[in-house]
RNA sequence: CGGGGCGUAGCGCAGCCUGGUAGCGCAUCUGCUUUGGGAGCAGAGGGUCGUCAGUUCGAAUCUGACCGCCCCGACCA
């Protein structure tokens, strides 16, 4: 029995100030967690027990399709160096040095490792497929930690890894890496989604995020209401048509002068016409940090990068960056006028020679699907206080290759059902994707097939931030709860603000189910009450807290919401007749019930409580 | 790494401008009262004022360097 009074959770009455998202200031409050240094937290009592409730579910889920192992967390330089990612890495990977001076790192993933027992020791396509998993200690030095648990330097991560003999095997080990994500997280509580997303570094053919909508989070995500999901970086959008403007003169590309007029804005005004009749020229460098001989000898180790969109787009740079191939930087504006002979600010795309092939040397230009059978645009002259009219891209000028590189808007239509998207930013929960054979091919893992020849596997890699499912779980829960307080305490800024910081985990998650609370243990029939209400609730099998301290009710009954703790029975003036309050902190509902049925209605409220989830 | 902010008792803060040897609330401990929504009264304990150096008769206070933490940006398998 776990009692309250021999316990420590150092609950706080304010919250540190360096505590800024609601997870983290609640994490504190509550004595979930404390801070040790930026990024790293100690998991107290309370912040272990619902970690540990969540490293069950993932385990628990997982085993149905993968085999647990533990890998090291501190990992020779030799095996990050085959797969290139010792230099890779970068500024993001610790290192360190044993006493011979031998290097080491501290992963950050664990591809490498499991690839290099993959190598020595499968053999035959029949060995396949395999998917291993641990629940490990990830290092990672992150540029900036923040949000508390968001965004650390030491967490925890459920990783894992199949290999298959060919893509059709990888397609059913990510399929069901997707059904099992679904079932954690469900069994979580978490209002979740799954998001399309970019596989740009990891190299890989599809990739799935599952996002949790919070303000806290750092990803922005697109979806709709007909199923659509995507990251930004990825998303796309249906668009209504736009009518072109009318030719003027002879209808051929005629110069206007535009003195000053810069910017998008500046030149609508200006020639009195549309933000989407312009068409707008951004200029970026892109440099291939990993690129082949082959590769520079074709194309270079940096080469322009010119992408027009239209005047109200905005470019999105993760997509343009998977098309150049590299990572992407804005041209200076010393940079354009050498590279193109034209002012920044009056780019434009005739007389811009764009490569004719994205292999083939020379400028790569992009033109943005948007723009594709449009005509009569405006556009920069690449003549200092100049811009063109009857502009109509592929009659007065090719480039490259046409392909969508801008970000979608909010309210636009999804290209799947012709639903609005909402946009939001969310947090990452889990990551799939379908890694290829980037590494097995690197470090040349091979099995013979069924014709007796070496096959190199395929391999896909599977991530859940186990602290993450605790902090979107209170973001939301907390989220919640301040609606409904802004809703019932419209005039009330200060009711507003403290129900603001409350929440309730999901039972499935809590560090307890109940709390048990007597509100005045001096009181003999209480306290028994309250010993033998818990001691059958723990019989069976709910996972119970007994407030036993000397405290005042109200400081008990404010600790118990701190917590978090989705049910509590509070044990009070109403036993005379027999009776103990149960409160519902999910449904916010409280009934007063026979002592004799708290088992019973509770089990019932729980189960139900699993089944809404 | 760029920009901003902060560092004084466990937590929240004042004091710094104008130098004179540290204070408030909460928490903690003791006693009495109180006991269903963060109690009241009385008393007590607790601080190298982030670190180092400098200026000064004297530094929490002024100056410099460094360290740490938070926020925005860059970055982010």
């Amino acid at each position: 029995m776990h009692r309250w009074s021999q316990l420590f959770i150092p609950t706080l009455r304010e919250a540190p100030t360096d505590a800024e998202v609601a997870s983290h200031k609640l994490l504190l409050r509550a004595g979930y967690i404390r801070q040790l240094g930026a990024g790293l937290y100690s998991y107290l009592f309370l912040g272990n027990r619902a970690i540990n409730k969540i490293v069950a579910i993932v385990r628990e889920e997982m085993d149905t399709i993968a085999q647990e192992m533990h890998l090291p967390a501190l990992n020779p330089r030799e095996a990050w160096e085959e797969s290139g990612r010792w230099a890779g890495m970068g500024e993001n990977m610790f290192r360190l040095k044993d006493r011979r001076g031998a290097e080491l790192c501290l992963a950050m993933t664990h591809e490498e490792i499991v690839t290099s027992i993959a190598r020595s020791e499968l053999r035959s396509y029949k060995q396949l497929p395999q998917i291993w998993y641990q629940i490990q200690t990830k290092f990672r030095d992150e540029p900036r930690p923040k949000s508390g648990l968001l965004r650390v330097r030491q967490f925890l991560m459920k990783d894992a890894y199949s290999f298959d003999i060919d893509e059709a095997g990888l397609d059913a080990s990510y399929a069901k890496h997707e059904a099992v994500y679904r079932r954690i997280f469900t069994r979580c509580g978490l209002d979740f989604l799954a998001v399309d997303a970019d596989s740009g570094s990891m190299g890989g053919s599809a990739s799935q995020e599952f996002m949790v909508y919070t303000d806290a989070g750092e990803d922005l995500i697109a979806s709709s209401s007909s199923g659509y999901a995507a990251n930004v970086e990825k998303a796309t959008s249906q668009l209504a048509p736009v009518a072109d403007l009318a030719p003027t003169g002879d209808g051929q590309p005629e110069l206007v002068h535009t003195p000053e007029q810069k910017t998008i804005d500046e030149v609508a005004a200006f020639l009195g016409v549309e933000r989407v009749h312009q068409m707008k020229t951004m200029a970026y460098i892109v440099e291939h940090l990993d690129a082949d001989e082959k590769q520079i000898k074709a194309v270079g180790k940096a080469r322009a990068v010119v992408a027009f969109l239209r005047g109200d787009h905005q470019i999105n740079e993760t997509k343009l960056s998977a098309i150049a191939g590299g990572v992407l930087r804005p041209m200076q504006p010393e940079e354009i006028s050498v590279t193109f002979n034209a002012p920044a600010g009056y780019l434009g795309p005739i007389g811009l020679v764009a490569a004719p092939h994205p292999k083939k040397p020379g400028t790569l230009v992009v033109l943005d699907a948007a723009l594709e059978g449009r005509t009569n645009l405006i556009a920069g002259a690449n003549k200092e206080g100049y811009h063109l009219r009857n502009v109509t891209p592929m009659r007065d000028f090719r480039p490259t290759l046409v392909a969508d590189v801008r970000s979608v808007n909010e309210g636009e239509s999804d290209p799947i059902g012709g639903k609005p998207l909402r946009i939001g930013k969310a947090v990452e929960i889990g990551h799939i994707f379908k890694l290829g054979y980037r590494y097995s091919k690197s470090m040349g893992a091979s099995v013979l097939n069924k014709d007796g020849k070496e096959t190199t596997p395929i391999m896909g890699s599977y991530g859940i931030g186990i602290e993450r499912i605790l902090t979107a779980a209170i973001e939301q829960s907390a989220a919640k709860f301040a609606a409904q307080s802004i809703a019932q305490n419209a005039g009330d800024p200060k009711a507003v603000q403290s129900a603001t910081e409350s929440y309730a985990l999901p039972p499935s998650i809590a560090p307890f189910q109940v709390v048990v609370t007597i509100t005045n243990v001096r009181e003999a029939a209480l306290l028994a009450a309250g010993e033998e209400i818990a001691a059958a609730l723990e019989q069976a099998g709910i996972d119970v807290l007994l407030d036993d301290r000397d405290e005042r009710a109200g400081v008990k009954f404010k600790d118990a919401e701190l917590i978090g703790v989705p049910f509590r029975i509070a044990i009070g003036k109403k036993l005379a007749e027999g009776k103990v309050e149960l409160l519902n902190r999910l449904t916010n509902r409280t009934d007063d019930i026979p002592t004799a049925e708290v088992v019973h209605r509770l089990q019932a409220a729980l189960s139900s409580s699993a089944t809404h989830n």
